[in-house]
DNA sequence: ACTTGGCACTCGGGAACACAGAGTGCTAGG
DNA sequence: CCTAGCACTCTGTGTTCCCGAGTGCCAAGT
């Protein structure tokens, strides 16, 4: 049905559309790849392809233009994803390698994201979920106030302000950080609601409110936060492009946690560090049409922590902006690993 | 050499040029707002007011466009800040209270005033400056790492890790904790140098090395990170708007952090507390021409923390936007103040 | 059976052109 | 100093026309 001819052609559609963003018509594709037919032939074989729908034509006499379906097959297998030169894999590292906190190694992951790919970055923050925990620290504010601290493993720091019901001296404050880290030191985060469920027990029973509202908090923030944070970069390369849709719907949905969120999508259980592509209507949310999304999970081997990826024109060429979402993903899960 | 009658014929044009974008003739002019002269008299004013540079017409034979220039005047002399109605007042004190943290108040604020102005907005975290010393925390990691946690009165929440010469027992970093608290706990941060600079004379020789770590660190943080986090939002509402240069160029400079903090501009020592709105040219920015910022610093009287604005094209309904601007500062400021 | 050259056809995009409409500057009169 | 009238100058739009790239199909060639 589909003849390793017919593949080949439409790989050179893909290839040179993307370079040229123009319709690609049959003579300048029979010249430019050496396909050796002519271009007649190369017309019935786009005849058959269009049939199937892999690429279409803007109006009756143009040239060809890859379908959503087109680049799909060309993503599965017409392609492989070109690994980055030894020189950008140099200046990666270097540059996250600079990095001086959580904060910083995901900015500055995003911003050279979008800078290798040329497109829009996208990048969640680490899991709480699957971190331990590093530290739990009390901090009295005033006698009625104090400040939550939770240190991740991962350098992650959360932080709440906790109005306490009643007055609590420094001292009684102090002996619950001591409880708590006593407690939860080195814990899986996913394993706190469990270990604290019993320590109001230990205390007696006039401080009790008071530390159940601060584990009330302290929970809040484990099931609150835990993968909502997410950044961008890049929106400066969205200028060039052209969706179908208009560029206010791209920046509108860049801006909604939620949606990015959904775009990222989740990590397939089995293969967690496989590339996930998801191409225009693929995505099936309505103000992207037009947009793709190449992301892959990152953080060491089984233990994923989280997502980051690049949203660019369907249009986009995809084997280069693989092995960059990949190399990129490789480098911060080391820099992770080793802090 | 500007009779009343010129000026009030430049507010009209601004207005009305803002309110339509198109450039405005003498008919439609002398029309819509009752001036009470013919549109030939409105002519003779705009000829004279085109002569001393405060409007310009795109090509001969159309209306007239306010210049940078003209809108200064506007700015200056004929307009007034528009206050808020009272529902947008009550809805932003409702959605910044509901803030939990520091970046959560930093987060919904420049939401907020994107929504609020429909254009690009930008905050700038508070200062470290003027910011005292809530809690300094001292976690050990391995036996040669420490994080540093650096809790201020504002909320705010710095963290590093840090790398000792050489191996300290944890109940020696807890007795140097101690000492950071007790000598820095409710200073301001300004003066933290010369607070810390004796702090080794009091450890044992061999302990010296370890807490010079720490404190070089401690004020590098306190030196760099002092103003330089930026964030804005809202760039699409950029979409719409079309500059003189391309919107290739804003968004850029949108996140360049540098670029953005002079932008912002810097509060002025007299009245920290105005609004600033620097037009077009004004910006001495190459890549924005074509657009203005109102700005304003915001935080409690005297002492003002950072600042904040909208970035959008000259033609802005500036006295809705200052309006808007100057509502915003004080609610935050307001908040930031209670916690 | 597939490939190839030839040929008529289609359609988008650019150039040339005309034209209506909005806006101006100028001058003369109130 | 304001106003009315008038001639002039543009831009933007719509129309027409034509070129060329690209197609589909058919018949001939391998």
């Amino acid at each position: 049905m589909l003849d390793d001819r017919k593949l080949a052609v439409l790989r050179a559609i893909v290839e040179d559309y993307v370079s040229t963003n123009e319709p690609v018509g049959s003579k300048a594709l029979a010249e430019r790849h050496n396909l050796k037919v002519s271009p007649a032939t190369v017309r019935n074989d786009m005849a058959a392809l269009e049939e199937q729908g892999y690429i279409t034509q803007p109006h009756t006499s143009a040239g060809r233009v890859p379908t959503d379906k087109g680049y799909r097959l060309f993503v599965d297998r017409l392609s492989q994803v070109k690994p980055l030169s030894k020189a950008e894999r140099r200046a990666i590292e270097t540059f996250l390698a600079g990095a001086v906190d959580l904060d910083d190694v995901v900015m500055r992951t995003v911003r050279l994201l979008a800078q290798l790919t040329r497109q829009v970055a996208v990048v969640q923050y680490p899991t709480l979920t699957r971190s331990t925990v590093r530290h739990v620290e009390l901090v009295p504010l005033t006698d009625r106030r104090v400040m939550l601290v939770l240190i991740t493993n991962m350098g992650r720091v959360e932080q709440r302000v906790i109005e306490l019901p009643e007055v609590v001296e420094d001292h009684r404050i102090a002996h619950m950080r001591g409880l708590l880290n006593e407690c939860l030191d080195g814990c899986g985060l996913s394993s706190v609601p469990e270990l604290v469920s019993d320590l109001p027990q230990r205390l007696p029973i006039d401080e009790r409110p008071a530390l159940a509202t601060i584990l009330s908090v302290l929970l809040e923030t484990l099931v609150e936060r835990h993968d909502e944070k997410i950044v961008f970069a890049g929106a400066a390369n969205l200028a060039g492009a052209d969706f179908s849709v208009g560029l206010r719907e791209v920046l509108e949905a860049l801006e909604e946690q939620v949606v990015l969120m959904r775009l990222l999508g989740e990590t397939s259980p089995d293969t967690p560090s496989a590339l996930t592509v998801r191409i225009g209507s693929e995505n099936a949310y309505t103000g992207l049409r037009g947009t793709s999304v190449v992301a892959t999970g990152y953080g060491q081997g089984d233990n994923q922590l989280a997502r980051l990826g690049v949203l660019g024109p369907t249009r986009m060429d995809y084997p280069v902006t693989m092995g960059a979402v990949r190399a990129v993903a490789r480098y911060v899960s080391q820099i992770l690993a080793a802090s």
